[in-house]
DNA sequence: CGCTGCGCACTTT
DNA sequence: AAAGTGCGCAGCG
């Protein structure tokens, strides 16, 4: 079949079209071919007549108006010969070839977690389909079937070559990946929440993600198709969450088109302005708020007015600009803003964080299961204000902290002797200040608000909910990844834990290393990057005290190698390689 | 103002 | 019931 002149750019036009969900109609697609081929309006007049004869493109009525299809991908499902058998497209993915493949990122995911961030080599993936299934496939054919599927959409390549589970639906081409889920659940018997790793459920320990905020349910982690965390969307364009609350929850009109919720401010406060002055209503956004900054009502005092010339409004750092209310069926935004002074008082609930953040009671969670108070009482450290569950924090606690009085957790608690070698290690003026126990009343106090480049609660990794002095086997124990890890004691020593029956006799024991024997062992396995360690000083002692953030950010490493050095300093922490342990 | 993304109601399979 | 479609809106440059 001779190819007609600007079928491409046709079939492309039709395709993007589609993909924006807007009719690809006659003028549109006329209209794409100007900008950006500047393809004159009547020879691409022709040019479309000429592919409707010729079966490239279809013209279908749809919905009363005239639409036209890439022919190829509206009947790919059924394809037929010239027999009249139905035959595949050679351009869509094998759907056995897209479970085995589904099941095999699954699985190296699970026993590589850097693979969630780095992709999976395609060596590494090769190897494991073929290991399932070396009957149908072919090395040779593998590789041909996945470039099938990165043409698809359904796996990307990434810039190292290396792949990731792409969008499943990207167009009409839908991928079923629904129906092909696997739960790791299955594979690592964990208790843990559900991720949707492409469509590949993922069992995964929740975590906060910076400027995610989490909600209560499970599905705010999920990571399905349309990719709610948007890591691997393309566009830069994010869409906000429709709704994340709305108190009457009824009343509201279902109406085709956009969510009442998502109207733009200028919208919002045109329909205010039509409201009549209303002390209940929240402050129309100004354009000069910022995002923790902000005016309103205080939610502890309920006053509007500052209490002095200092004073200012702090807002819920999870909430904030982000609670969606209804008023008469139009929307409103609200952060639950409280003043500076009405913060740090005797309810620990409305304590900040040493970085000056806070969460509002709404939002507070426990740090180690990531609950809020809904499902318990949380008890909330003095120094670090960190929550914790009764049942959740190690050793458990026994009664509420009574109003007034104060509760330091575990990680509060720590020995001076851990504290030194943390400065020492000089990764963390936030651990040095948590040490701080004399003066717990005010940890913000000395704080400098978010300038430290340390930032536990905004690291862009997944944040360890850690407080500062955890030693890797309470930081560890802090991810509840393992119910074998418990403090029995104030002071914890790695002879303490109960480790010694798992250790693995394979992986040294590092806990007398010099600097060069650190280097030493990093630099077999990552040459150019070991040399961090030199400059760092870090002998063993000092690695083993080493957390995720300090790999990540303070050894100022790229991520890539970060994550996987940081795979080795907890294999050596534990003497294990479990990838339970390092599993984000 | 035009392009883009996308929720959701509607239509087709 | 599931998949396909695109209206109508918001965000953005």
């Amino acid at each position: 079949m001779s190819e007609i002149k600007y079928q491409d750019h046709i079939l492309e036009a039709i395709d993007q079209l589609r993909r924006r969900k807007a009719r690809p109609d006659a003028d549109r697609i006329f209209n794409s071919l100007t900008r950006r081929h500047a393809i004159d309006f009547s020879d691409a007049k022709t040019a479309l007549e000429k592919c409707v004869e010729n079966g490239v493109v279809l013209k279908v009525e749809y919905k009363g108006n005239i639409s036209y299809r890439n022919a190829a991908k509206k009947f790919s499902h059924l394809k037929r010969d010239s027999q009249g058998e139905i035959i595949r497209d050679p351009s869509k993915p094998n759907k056995n070839f897209t479970g085995l493949l589904t099941r095999a990122i699954a699985e190296l995911v699970l026993l590589e977690p850097d693979y969630l961030e780095l992709g999976v080599p395609g060596a590494e993936l090769i190897k494991n389909i073929l290991s399932k299934d070396s009957v149908r496939y072919t090395k040779k054919y593998v590789s041909i079937l996945l470039d099938k599927e990165v043409e698809s959409g359904s796996l990307i390549r990434m810039e190292n070559g290396n792949f990731l589970v792409g969008p499943a639906k990207n167009d009409g081409q839908s991928r079923k990946f629904e129906n092909e889920n696997i739960k790791l659940s299955d594979l690592t018997g964990g208790n843990t929440h559900e991720i949707i790793f492409g469509g590949v459920k993922i069992k995964k320990k929740p975590g906060p993600k910076p400027g995610f905020k989490k909600a209560k349910s499970i599905d705010s982690f999920t990571l399905n198709g349309k990719l709610d965390n948007g890591k691997l969307r393309v566009g830069g364009r994010r869409k906000r969450a429709k709704k994340v609350f709305d108190p009457s929850d009824n009343n509201i009109p279902k109406k085709r088109g956009r969510p009442v919720g998502s109207l733009n401010k200028s919208t919002i406060e045109k329909q205010l302005a039509k409201l009549s002055d209303n002390d209940s209503r929240p402050e129309s956004r100004s354009s000069n708020n910022s995002h923790k900054e902000q005016g309103g009502v205080c939610s502890v005092c309920h006053l509007q007015n500052k209490k002095g010339p200092t004073d200012r409004m702090i807002a819920c750092r999870e909430c904030s600009n982000k609670v969606n209310f209804y008023i008469h069926h139009l929307i409103c935004q609200y952060s639950f803003p409280a003043h500076f002074s009405c913060l740090n008082g005797e309810d620990m609930m409305l304590r900040m964080y040493p970085d000056n953040t806070w969460q509002c009671p709404h939002c507070k969670t426990c740090v180690i299961c990531y609950e809020t108070s809904d499902a318990g009482y949380l008890a909330v450290c003095s120094i670090c204000a960190d929550a914790y569950h009764m049942g959740c924090h190690q050793p458990k606690i026994i009664d509420k902290i009574k109003l007034g009085s104060k509760w330091l957790c575990i990680n509060c608690q720590m020995p001076e002797q851990l504290a030194v070698n943390d400065i020492q290690l000089g990764f963390s003026n936030i651990d040095a200040l948590s040490k701080d126990h004399g003066d717990s009343m005010s940890p913000t106090s000395q704080f400098s608000g978010n300038s430290s480049p340390i930032n536990f609660r905004s690291s862009p990794s997944p944040p360890s909910p850690t407080p500062p002095t955890l030693s890797p086997q309470a930081h560890l124990n802090g991810h509840g990844t393992s119910p074998a890890f418990s403090i029995k004691s104030e002071s914890p020593s790695f002879k303490d834990l109960d480790l010694d029956e798992n250790i693995d006799p394979s992986i040294p024991d590092a806990s007398n290393w010099t600097y060069d024997e650190v280097y030493n062992y990093f630099a077999q396995y990552f040459p150019e990057e070991a040399k961090v360690f030199k400059e760092q000083e870090i002998d063993g002692p000092s690695l083993l005290l080493m957390k995720r953030i300090d790999v990540l950010t303070s050894l100022k490493l790229k991520l890539g190698p970060a994550l996987k050095i940081y795979r080795h300093v907890v294999k050596l922490q534990v003497r294990r390689d479990d990838p339970k342990l390092y599993w984000l």
